[in-house]
DNA sequence: TGTAGTGTTATAGTTAACTATAACAGCTAG
DNA sequence: CTAGCTGTTATAGTTAACTATAACACTACA
């Protein structure tokens, strides 16, 4: 495991959207623990407190609960939580911007979905 | 004017892009002078070497030209540049992340054009 | 010539993000 | 109780981004 930053945004907000996108696809669900902030620093080789910040934002947000002495917790309607706020918060504040981008490059609906993450037919 | 910052990417990087939007978007053509750094600073109250440091960034890029005591300007062929550049600029670094979300929020294409920028038919 | 507009550099200070290192606090399994 | 795992706090230092203020360098034009 590798998986490197990006630097158009701070790490500690990229590990929190890292989270968001586990539990959104599954791989977390609800009264699941958080991978440990230790390993998690050692796993990305960065700093514990980084690590930290991301995820007390995850508890600011309602999304996990912090149990001292055992780790983090995906709280009950996590999910459904996200689904909730991120898509509103995607389609306000993200799409208007990437979609006049796309206009603005004139990029085809083709190119978009062979760039797309995963290839559907190879 | 008032255009807001948004939190999410520095200054510069943000009024950078704005430039280049508008070269794409015809506001700004070839041969064109940049709004000074001066206007610029005072249009958004921000600091003259923030603004600075965002037009060096389109020097680099060999997108303009600084003429001292006259101003910046647009070079020939930056529309070109960008067209190439930036296209796959996005189509590998941004859109892989942005369709992945997308799928993620289950979001659907009627969804994404209403939310888009200029909505056709109102 | 001088004035008013350009870009550019210098100095210095604040804040946010990140880092290293270490210790503290709570839980559980042996 | 101890060892080993959790989250949390403390201290302190680096760097990038941004700010304020000022001066310098160059060009066009009246």
């Amino acid at each position: 495991m590798s998986l490197e930053f990006n630097d158009s945004q701070p790490i500690y907000r990229q590990l929190r959207d890292r989270v968001i996108a586990m539990i959104l696809d599954g791989v977390l669900k609800e009264g699941d623990p958080l991978p440990s902030v230790r390993n998690v620093a050692a796993e990305f080789r960065v700093n514990p407190l980084t690590v930290l910040k991301s995820y007390q934002q995850l508890v600011d947000e309602k999304l996990v609960e912090s149990r001292r002495g055992l780790g983090m917790f995906i709280n009950a309607g996590a999910r459904d939580l996200l689904l909730q706020g991120e898509r509103q918060k995607f389609l306000q504040e993200e799409w208007p911007r990437i979609s006049a981008n796309i206009q603005r490059l004139g990029l085809t609906p083709d190119e978009l979905l062979k760039a797309a993450k995963g290839v559907k037919k190879p």
